[in-house]
RNA sequence: GGAGGGAUGCCGGAGCGGCCAAUCGGAGCAGACUGUAAAUCUGCCGCCCUAAGGGCUACGUAGGUUCGAAUCCUACUCCCUCCA
């Protein structure tokens, strides 16, 4: 185990992190140099990891790099239950396959950002399933709560007060949840701010069993590209850990200008000091916003793929979006020699419009351009020169081949 | 078990016999603007007919009444609230 540095402690404890509960004993934890259990969850409802998730999963790295362990738990219970959290929508229940299909597809991405060798992986069907768990344990479990304990979480009062539904099953999801500390034995658990309640039952159900109670480690939700709601999937405001490099590089760079700082402190690895110069830069009006954006852009795409990744995407973004140019790489639209279908079919047929009334509305719009020159109206595809680069919208490209 | 309320486009939410492809807000798309982005402004925002214009499908599901229904009636399905 490492000496645990000063340094260290305050990069762990206080940048972006909301709240520790509690603190002082974790302090205490860390410096008795015992490697600890750090718990977290997931469920399998959902494959794709973005940004949102990263927060967590780099201090979990950060962690591990001081030699604890990750103790990660695959839900395949609670997932089956629907998540009450956010959006107040329930989830709809999910198969056994297709629980075990998305956990395999999460954990590929999560290990390209938390170390595996130091995280153990564990299923709630491990405790939860027949057999193992009866009605008599989840009797037990739900006398110890109270639905006026319940309803104090925020997600629930606020359903319930607006009249939308909470099915009773919801309630045995921060059990369940909770009961996986015990299980485990963890010493911290990680969630997001949105997480407190689940993360408390955990402790009251460690201490029950006679177990020191974990403490809990919240993180801030991450804020989407929108600038306005938590970033998910969903919402469509996010940028996924897959996306590709020029993808990843452009989502970046279209979100608020608000966003760059605590995306830098919360993605990325720049200094605190280098950020405190960039957001006193911006402030006094020394710095273009645009440039720190290039650089979290930069950082982002680098620490998901590459240098070289990075330093092309950036290149791209320049050529496509800053001075209009027509990019790289286009995809090509094959046109059979003799044809005379009507150009906004061609465009359904690439898939850059819906429908040929969505196309026609583009055309009207002047969205559409053919080697630089708007068109107002449908023609046939057989009036463009092969070879032709039709732009719709603002960086949508496709080239014209005659077969 | 009883009483009441509701189901509308991607989402929220009007409409309550013709003027409804359906007010409005959000999202989305496009154009203008912009040191990136946001904000703002303008337009679009079911599908098909290459325009004017026309046609076709749509308001939980299935029938019905009517010249005409998202709007009325019947049954069904699902949801919510309250009482027991």
């Amino acid at each position: 185990m490492n000496r645990l540095l000063d340094s260290d402690l305050k990069r762990l404890l206080k940048r972006g992190v909301t709240q520790i509960i509690n603190e002082e004993e974790l302090v205490r934890m860390l410096r008795s140099g015992r490697p600890l259990r750090l718990k977290q969850g997931f469920d399998p409802s959902f494959t794709d990891i973005h940004m949102g998730h990263v927060v967590g999963l780099r201090k979990l790295r950060q962690f591990q790099q001081l030699g604890h362990q990750v103790v990660l738990i695959v839900g395949d219970w609670t997932a089956r239950i629907g998540d009450p959290t956010g959006r107040s929508l329930t989830r709809p229940m999910l198969s056994a396959e297709q629980v075990k299909f998305n956990a395999q597809t999460y954990m590929e991405q999560f290990f390209k950002i938390v170390d595996k060798e130091k995280t153990e992986v564990r299923y709630q069907s491990a405790w939860f399933d027949k057999g193992v768990f009866g009605l008599d344990d989840i009797i037990k479990l739900t006398s110890k709560f109270t639905v006026a304990q319940f309803l104090a979480r925020e997600d629930f009062a606020r359903r319930y007060a607006d009249g939308h539904p909470i099915a009773i099953t919801e309630f045995l999801y921060p059990l369940m949840q909770g009961y996986d500390s015990v299980m485990i034995e963890a010493d911290v658990e990680f969630g997001g701010t949105d997480q407190v309640f689940n993360c408390m039952v955990g402790r009251q159900l460690q201490e029950m069993a006679g177990l020191k109670p974990q403490q809990v480690f919240l993180m801030p939700l991450l804020v989407g590209t929108d600038g306005v709601q938590k970033m998910s999937k969903s919402l469509g405001n996010y940028i996924g850990v897959t996306d590709p490099p020029n993808q990843m590089y452009g989502k970046t760079m279209s979100v608020n200008d608000d966003m760059i700082i605590p995306y830098l402190e919360l993605l990325t690895d720049v200094p605190d000091e280098e950020i405190a110069h960039f957001n006193a830069g911006m402030a006094g009006g020394k710095l273009n916003p645009m440039t720190v954006k290039k650089r979290l852009a930069h950082e982002l795409v680098k620490d998901f793929w590459s240098v070289k990744d990075a330093e092309e995407a950036a290149g791209e973004f320049a050529r496509t979006v800053q001075h209009k140019e027509v990019p790289e790489e286009i995809p090509v639209l094959n046109v059979p020699a003799g044809s005379d279908a009507a150009l906004s079919a061609e465009l359904v047929r690439a898939g850059l419009a819906k429908s040929r009334t969505e196309a026609r509305r583009l055309m009207q719009q002047n969205a559409v351009e053919i080697d630089g020159q708007a068109i107002t109206g449908d023609i046939e595809i057989s009036k463009v020169a092969g070879g032709s680069i039709i732009k719709v919208g603002k960086r949508r490209f496709i080239k014209i081949v005659r077969e």
